[in-house]
Parts: C-alpha cells; sequence; structure tokens
DNA sequence: TCGTAAGTTTACCAAATGGTAAAAAAGCGA
DNA sequence: TCGCTTTTTTACCATTTGGTAAACTTACGA
C-alpha cells in the first residue's frame, strides 16, 4: 500500500499532517456551523483551507470523516464546564460559575455551539451513540450531585435536569440563534446585557427560601 | 399561457389545487424541519405527499418557493402569543400566560420549531427582511410595555429583550432539541417538569420584590 | 356527452457534487 | 545528490438533484 494517511491509524503524524489537518478541520468547522452538513460541500472546504479537493481527501476519509471529527473534539470541550463543578463547593457559586462559563463558550464560541446544534436539530444522526455514552453519565452524575445539594436544603428545590435544559438553552440562544439576536439588538453590548439577565435568572431560581417566617433579607442584589 | 397555477397570484384556486397545495406544505414542513433546506430533495417531499417531483413543481414554482411558503406561514403562528399579551392586563400574569402558551406550542408544533431554527441557525437567508419588517417592530412594541411595567414597579426589574431570549430559549428548547432531550430523559412525562421548571423559573424572575422590610410571605409555592 | 382547461405522468437534461486514478511535484534521510 | 516516500495536482467519473418538455389523463361546465 503506497499512501493512505487518512485512514492510518498508527505511526506519528508528520508536521505537514497535523498543519493540513488542523487548517482543513478550521475551515470545516466555518462552513459545517453556517450550512450544515448536508448544505456543505467539500469543495467549500477546500476553498477555506486553501487546499484541492483532492488534497482534503488525502487527509480525511470523506466529508463524513471531517465532520464527526469536529462533532467529537467538540462534545469534550462542550462539556468541560460541566465536570468542572465541584461536589464539594458551595452548590449555588459552582451551579452560577457553570452559567457563566456556558455564556463565555456561547460568545466565544458560537460556531462550535451552532455546528452542535445543527447536528441535534437532525436528531442526532452522527452524534446518538456519543450522546448516549459520554453525555448521559456525566448528566446523571450531575444530577445526583444537584439533588443532593436540594436535599440538604442548601439549594431551593428544582428538578437538576430541567434546570440544566434551561442553562443550555439560555446561554446557547445567543450563538446559535445570533441572526435573530442581530436584528433585535441592534448595536448593543449583548454579552454584557445577557450576562446580567442569566445571572439574576438563575441566582433567583437556585437560591434556598429563608426556612421560617423571619424577616430575613435575601442574598439578591439590591 | 396554457397551464400556470404555480406562478398564478390571481383568480381563486380550485377544490384539487387547495387540497394538493396543503399536502405538499405538509410534507415539506416533515421534511424540511428534520433535514434542513439543503438536507431536503423535492423526491422525499414528493413521496411524502404522495405525488410525483414534476406535480409538485405544477403547484409550486420551485424548492426554494415551498420553503419560503412555509417560513412566512409558521412566522404569524409563531408571534400570536406575543401579540395576545395585553398591555392592560396584570403583567405577572400575561407574561406567565405567554410562558406557558409559548410551552404548549413546543409540545404540540415541535416540527414548525425546528424549521424556524434551522433558518434562523443558518443566518436567516430566507427570512432576514421578515425578520426586519415582521418581527422587530412586534418585539420593540411589546418591549415599550414590559419596560412601561417596570417602571411601574408592577414587575421586577428586567431587559425585556433578554427576557423574550430566554422564554424563547428555554420553551423552544424541547422541540428543538428534542434528540438531545429524548437521551436524557427516556421513558418521562417531559412536559409536565418542563412546564413547571420554566414556571417557576420565571414566576421567580418576574415577582416584583417586596418593597420595604417586611416579613410578607411571597406568592410562590412552597 | 363533448370539448376545453386543469391536473398528472413519462422521459429527459444540465449542473452540482462526492469521490477516484494516476501522474507530477516536493520533502527528506542517507 | 540520489532515491524513496509523502504530498499535491490534473483529469475524470458516477450519482444525485432541481427542474423542464410534452404527451396523456381526468374533471367539469355547457
Amino acid at each position: 500500500m503506497p499512501q493512505a494517511p487518512a485512514a492510518q491509524a498508527g505511526r506519528k503524524p508528520s508536521r505537514i499532517q497535523l498543519r493540513n489537518r488542523k487548517r482543513i478541520l478550521e475551515a470545516a468547522l466555518e462552513v459545517f456551523s453556517t450550512h450544515g452538513f448536508r448544505g456543505t460541500t467539500l469543495d467549500q472546504i477546500a476553498a477555506e483551507a486553501g487546499l484541492s479537493k483532492p488534497n482534503i481527501l488525502y487527509y480525511f476519509e470523506g466529508k463524513e470523516e471531517i465532520h464527526v471529527t469536529l462533532l467529537n473534539q467538540l462534545l469534550d470541550a462542550w462539556l468541560a464546564p460541566l465536570r468542572a463543578i465541584d461536589p464539594q463547593g458551595e452548590p449555588l457559586e459552582e451551579l452560577m460559575g457553570y452559567v457563566g462559563r456556558k455564556l463565555e463558550m456561547s460568545r466565544d464560541l458560537p460556531r462550535e455551539s451552532r455546528l452542535f446544534a445543527n447536528e441535534i436539530l437532525q436528531g442526532a444522526p452522527r452524534m446518538g451513540p456519543h450522546l448516549e455514552s459520554v453525555l448521559k453519565p456525566l448528566v446523571d452524575q450531575t444530577a445526583a450531585v444537584i439533588d443532593g445539594w436540594v436535599r440538604q436544603g442548601r439549594l431551593a428545590p428544582v428538578d437538576p435536569r430541567h434546570l440544566l435544559f434551561s442553562i443550555w438553552a439560555t446561554t446557547q440562544h445567543y450563538a446559535d440563534f445570533e441572526a435573530q439576536v442581530g436584528v433585535l439588538m441592534r448595536d448593543v453590548d449583548v454579552h454584557t446585557g445577557a450576562s446580567a439577565h442569566i445571572e439574576a435568572l438563575f441566582r433567583r431560581l437556585l437560591t434556598p427560601e429563608v426556612t421560617a417566617g423571619s424577616g430575613e433579607t435575601r442574598t439578591l442584589g439590591h
């Protein structure tokens, strides 16, 4: 077999190989995230990467492999903030920190967010198993932690999974629906306002009620 | 010109025409909402509608016209709950009613939600002007109403636009990310839990703080 | 029931697109 | 510098896909 860097799993990749694979993935992220899988052509990726189409197929077995590679890389980065929640920490601050980190990701990595949204929107055809084997266990685990906090009375009662859904939804909205947000909030610093709003939203939800009827001041702003 | 029901704007449509256009739009909604615009083929729509491809092109000028027709129909239905907010009503209940109606729509019309999400995700290439001319004025108007309520102290201070974003995000999440929600909440009545969670989320956010330090019980559940 | 218009089908086509073969060019260790 | 491997390009190809032409069939008012 004369040549086959695309399929080869073993052997250390050359410098050129490393550089070009990175270029291709960067270009593919750009194109896939705005046009979806079917809406993206290899020619578009090739043009964006500054390589020829056959050259791209020298590094990847096909369009699908590029897409799957991106998706898998993405999920890890995506779940990092969730893994960073410390079961030993202060519940409210752990969760608010998570909210903040997710919002930052939406601002700094909007293409990744849209790539993921595109995939899920279409029924996760290339990610289903991954969600099952990677996302689900992590969410189950996190849900147990949050449930524990709630039972200890250190957090207002919430369904952990619905809580996570609403955190994901509100934070990713700014990346995924940017076209809509842009129409409705032109020339404004969207992120600052979003941050304040979302922090208030979840802090109010999660702050435990004062137990008895004592007129104690709550920890909310003003 | 011998025949051209696709292009004709005038004249009243025949019974057959009405029936088949409806069939096509229903089939197209099904397919577009799961595969996106580029991911959908006319053959798929034809098969789903039980018609031949040329027959479909007898009723619509092309793939694009079908998609645009769906999108325009959709936006009206989508905005109805927003129009239903009564500036004269009780602020908290008006907004909670809106939240509830949006959540119902997400449950009852998930395909429409996904169709819309797909379009916005890709930068609203076929909807941009419509968002500008229809959505924006309505949102501006609603934002003014909410702002008024806040200034009257009948609502906790919120940014109206970010409030709308978070309502849209949380409610539509259940339709748009159904593939993910399904993995994480198998065999559970998702809607009931979602409803309780989202109602708590926004009721807490929007309920105005009691002015002074009186230890009055708030209107929240337990 | 007959004629015309509306509706449907069959048979195509041109362009776009994912992918391949094989030759040419560039790298690079000895 | 030589010779072998890696990388890149040129020239294709088969399939898919949006769309059309024109023949054929059905509906329906006079």
